[in-house]
Parts: C-alpha cells; sequence; structure tokens
DNA sequence: AATGCCTACAACCGCAACGAC
DNA sequence: CGTCGTTGCGGTTGTAGGCAT
C-alpha cells in the first residue's frame, strides 16, 4: 500500500494516506516558500503526489491553525444551524467554524447525523444516545428528510453537565427550527448578516480537543521550525 | 482468542468555475 | 473568444481501528 504506482503515465505518483515524511517536505517547502500553484509546488518540493493531493493534505490536516478533533457542541450546533440554511454547502459552513475544514465537517455531517435522519422512527433513544455524546433529534416523518423537533428528551438529558440551560434551550428551539432545504435557495443573502454574526469564534471554543491528534502536528511543526529556514 | 461487522475519517475523483494567455 | 491550467467544491471510496459475538 506503501508504494502503490496511481497510474501507468505516471508510476512516479504516489496515493493513498500520507507518511510523516511527506508531510514534513509539505509543511517545510510552505513554510520556506509559501503556499504557490501547487502542481508545481508539489514537483519543486520534490514530492511525488498531485498538485492536488498536496492541496488537500496542507488544507485539511498541516495547516497550523486547522483544529481537529472533537467537535464541541456548539459546533455542532451551527453546524446544524448553518445546514438548515444552506444545505451541502460545506466550504461555506466552514468559513464559520474557525480552524475547521469543509471536509471535516462533511465527514461529521454524514457519519454522525446524516445516519440518524435516516433511521426508522422507532430507532431506540438509548442507542442513539450511545452512539454519539451529543446528537441530533431524528424523528423525521418518513420520505421527508428532516431533521427536527423529535431530539429524544434522553439525549437532552445526555448533554454535558457543562451545557447550559438557556444553551439547552437555544438547541431545543434550533433542533425544532431545523429543516434542512431541499434545494439551495440562490437568494440567501437574507441569511448572511445572521452567518456573519456568527463568524466569530465563540469564546468557549477552545483548542483542547486537538489533544489527541494522531502525531501531533506540535511535533511537525517544531519539527519544522527546527529545520529553520 | 479469533472473526466479522461497523464506524469514523483521510484521501481520491470528477466536475465546474475562474483566470491567464 | 477559445483553450488550457489551476483551484475549489461536493460526492464517494478505502481502510484502520474499535466493538460485538
Amino acid at each position: 500500500m506503501d508504494k502503490k504506482p496511481c497510474s501507468p503515465q505516471d508510476p512516479e505518483l504516489r496515493k493513498g494516506p500520507w507518511t510523516m515524511e511527506e508531510d514534513l517536505i509539505l509543511i517545510n517547502y510552505i513554510a520556506n516558500h509559501g503556499e504557490g500553484v501547487w502542481n508545481s509546488l508539489a514537483k519543486a518540493a520534490g514530492l511525488k503526489r498531485t498538485g492536488k493531493s498536496c492541496r488537500l493534505r496542507w488544507l485539511n490536516y498541516l495547516r497550523p491553525d486547522v483544529r481537529r478533533g472533537n467537535i464541541t457542541p456548539e459546533e455542532q450546533l451551527l453546524i446544524m444551524e448553518l445546514h438548515a440554511k444552506w444545505g451541502n454547502r460545506w466550504s461555506k459552513i466552514a468559513k464559520h467554524l474557525p480552524g475547521r475544514t469543509d471536509n471535516e465537517i462533511k465527514n461529521f455531517w454524514r457519519t454522525r447525523i446524516q445516519k440518524h435522519i435516516k433511521q426508522p422512527e422507532t430507532f431506540p433513544a438509548h442507542q442513539f444516545a450511545a452512539a454519539d455524546q451529543v446528537c441530533i433529534g431524528h424523528h423525521q416523518a418518513a420520505g421527508t428528510s428532516q431533521v427536527c423537533g423529535g431530539m429524544a428528551t434522553d439525549m437532552i438529558e445526555a448533554y454535558p453537565p457543562s451545557t447550559s440551560t438557556s444553551q439547552m434551550c437555544s438547541m431545543r428551539d434550533m433542533i425544532d427550527d431545523y429543516s434542512p432545504p431541499t434545494t439551495i435557495h440562490p437568494n440567501h443573502n437574507h441569511h448572511l448578516h445572521h452567518a456573519e454574526a456568527l463568524e466569530a469564534p465563540p469564546n468557549n471554543l477552545t483548542m483542547e480537543s486537538n489533544a489527541e491528534a494522531y502525531w501531533g502536528m506540535e511535533d511537525i511543526w517544531s519539527m519544522q521550525l527546527l529545520n529553520g529556514d
């Protein structure tokens, strides 16, 4: 899996998971030369990757300001709210979650939320609670594909104790209100003022959820800093 | 302890938009 | 104004790790 050639045309091109060495090369190169035209960047850095792959790796994983790990309840609510407004506009939604990438939000939505939307109505609340520490009501009417006000009381009670009563209320309201658009409103500008009001990172969004990054971006960054310019 | 299944996430793919020439 | 290269986006897939049996 490590050195699988990508295509007969370019047997040198690597695909699949990035190695630590590749990450370091990319980080070093960008630290010294900045981001640029990704195809030539990949070549100049000596990476046997497509520019596209390098860009994705950088944006979703290596950027110093990227936040990975647990999505906080606040972020979950924001995602729901913005998804209700804009649908699958992941990059747009990601702009309102500082440090989060569209890919992460998309994955989060598909794995944590969408699966519940697809659950039959009889899905037991306790299983629901087990599936996620915090999650979303699944009480949709068949065929309407709507996350809505059916958030089980159990689920709300399963919410972390740190969650304030007011947060709870707003969460209920929000989930009650939630109805993902079946089509994107071409004219969604009337939402923007609200969304932009959300743009500033909430104070309680901390970096602590990043603590479990795999082989710590801190490590990589300290390594590349040691390498210097 | 072995296995099969499920979940979460990293990465790839295809397409559309955009800009330079 | 058409072509080409690049970027950005959203959907999909592959796989590692966790969990249940």
